[in-house]
DNA sequence: TCATAATAGTTACATCTGAAACCATTCGCA
DNA sequence: TGCGAATGGTTTCAGATGTAACTATTATGA
């Protein structure tokens, strides 16, 4: 095809880290959804809210990159199946403070050893110098692309 | 939190490639889409037919890891549009054989090279070193991970 | 202190998506 | 040959998603 650009997807740097990341969290999400009926936007809400209780609702979506309608679903959705609680924050009556429910603690304590799991068997395959480039080139690849989507 | 898993999202490889992979697309994705009322889909496909003429759907779905009946319905639109060409394969009557049509690659022309500048943009900040050992790294994950998932 | 703007979160609507059912054609094999 | 299984592709339906509009509350500043 002469006088074409040539973009080879295969070798096409954000169509690698698409496929690579989507196969990766389906593999995970797939074990979770079927067996704890939970989605992946409902699972990232309650890995969050594992690792920092009482977060409001915005802070949930800052820190699990979803935008605050889908925080506001998964959370609707896990207070109607009791994996978590929420209260209002006393300072400032618009924001809610949310935590993990006794029922959501049980369920969490399955799922993250999985996923924890599931990255180990990813990273297995790397020795330890791929894995020091790849957290630091990660590193810089976040930083950079945030700065340009804020612009 | 004594006695739980520890699931940083932050430093969760799956998560990190997710958010990173997500924001990179969007970013190429929102100039496209708006300027040429292309969806994600219809430009993988037409990415794909740019770089390799005369694919089955089938085809064009395994080389953009879309399911058939993504490929099915931006194939759909994309005809209605007229950016690609439809056939039938001689020896399977089961099978098209797809093709960009000219207005396809005046608009495939314009939009490849954007989609290449903006892959150049992020890979300015790695040096050669980075990228080669990415390179290496995202090979062997994808191997690894496409090994998994077909288990 | 009051009016306006900004923020937290929800709802409504239109679109997108995937799973399963479906049709047509071809393959495998007795 | 011919019949059941497999394959390529489309359609249907139910659920997911993003944008924009909305309510309630808090912040700002004249």
């Amino acid at each position: 095809m002469p006088g074409h650009a040539l973009l080879e997807l295969e070798t096409f740097l954000p169509y690698r880290l698409s496929v690579l990341s989507n196969t990766l969290s389906q593999a995970i999400a797939k074990v979770y959804e079927k067996r704890f009926d939970l989605s992946v936007t409902e699972w990232r809400a309650m890995a969050v809210l594992g690792y920092c209780a009482n977060l409001s609702a915005r802070e949930v979506a800052e820190r699990t990159a979803m935008d605050k309608v889908a925080v506001s679903r998964a959370v609707a959705r896990l207070l109607a199946k009791g994996h978590i609680e929420r209260g209002t924050a006393r300072h400032d009556k618009r924001q809610s403070v949310l935590r993990l429910s006794e029922e959501g603690w049980k369920i969490y304590d399955q799922v993250a050893p999985l996923a924890l799991e599931h990255e180990q068997r990813l990273l297995a395959h790397l020795n330890a110098e791929e894995r020091q480039w790849l957290a630091r080139i990660l590193d810089t690849l976040w930083q950079a692309e945030l700065v340009e989507s804020k612009r």
